[in-house]
DNA sequence: CGAAGCATGTAATAAGTTACATGATTTT
DNA sequence: AAAATCATGTAACTTATTACATGCTTCG
């Protein structure tokens, strides 16, 4: 489970209401790792429970308090443990495939434009990705250092795309073909 | 939840126990959908208390009785019903990535091996993966026909894994210079 | 004889999804 | 005035994982 640990790591970056990590989260490791709101909600109160973040109110004028999540020093060493461990290989769980696999009780119509679908998805997630790529690249080499290692995650995420991009063309060219 | 629809796929195409399914799954299916045996098993309970697989007990000499299950019409219709209804894309949730990403509070050795680690695992898929593809392709042509649609499936699984791969030595070097 | 693989599960727990809920503010 | 987005959750349900359990056969 490392939905706990992808927090601690936003935190660690910098503190912020769930809302903040939310938006954080969607924009970083979301790419990667699937959660929705109501999950996160629930880790961050988790997390408090166990003490590895603490949550200040922050006073706002007009608005209801915000609440401030900092990770904690009991978070660093979790997180720092985390870290050490070994963890488990990506495990996929990609139904398209599962249909495309059993596809020849359906229409090859019906599969292309399913996957088409797909294409387009991965297609804007492919554009977004190149996006940020091009913000980090026009960043002075002095600012980059600091996100060197999230841009590998987005060089994954930017390699991975388009693989998928490829293999679906060939995918439509050989279903075509029926 | 597609582990239903990829095992009635795989029962569409033959019937068979539990454990035959399994193995099946294990080199199939099961290289991009994650399930464990008590999932599946689960999952067979469910489906034939939802009519849509039956269970026919095979008698063994010696041994004890074999389950038989197959796919009955009811099956059918759901999983032609599910094929031609969208799935939603992959979701991916890699951890991996999330400790590269937050990488930077362990040693770059860390992290190197690590990433090694996974390279071998994902080596290790891909020469799996080629494996197959060399029997499928060393099929004669009327009998590679059957195999096309789930062909395509391991083309995505190679043309993944390759990426991963690719990457992995991207991302190798940049650490190492640290 | 011991290990590996055959063969099939139950129970407890954890994690994730869906539906529901609320109320504010800011933008069009 | 309506829509979007801010902001935060609860509750019910489904799915998946981990640990535990059993007993048989086949191969070296």
């Amino acid at each position: 489970m490392s939905l706990k640990h992808a927090i601690l790591v936003l935190l660690e970056t910098e503190p912020g209401s769930g809302y903040d990590l939310l938006k954080h989260f969607n924009n970083s490791l979301g790419y990667f790792w699937n959660a929705k709101h109501q999950q996160i909600y629930l880790q961050l109160k988790k997390l408090r429970d166990e003490g590895l973040i603490t949550c200040d109110l922050e006073k706002q004028k007009g608005k209801p308090d915000k609440k401030i999540y900092s990770i904690t020093r009991e978070g660093e060493k979790e997180l720092a443990e985390w870290l050490r461990t070994p963890v488990a290989p990506n495990s996929v769980n990609d139904a398209l495939l599962v249909k495309i696999y059993g596809g020849r009780m359906c229409s090859p119509e019906e599969l292309i434009e399913e996957l088409d679908r797909h294409a387009a998805i991965h297609q804007k997630t492919l554009d977004k990705l190149t996006a940020i790529e091009q913000s980090y690249l026009s960043l002075k080499p002095e600012s980059r250092e600091k996100y060197r290692l999230p841009y590998l995650t987005l060089r994954r995420g930017i390699l991975g795309e388009n693989a998928w991009l490829e293999w679906a063309k060939e995918a439509r060219r050989e279903i075509t073909k029926s």
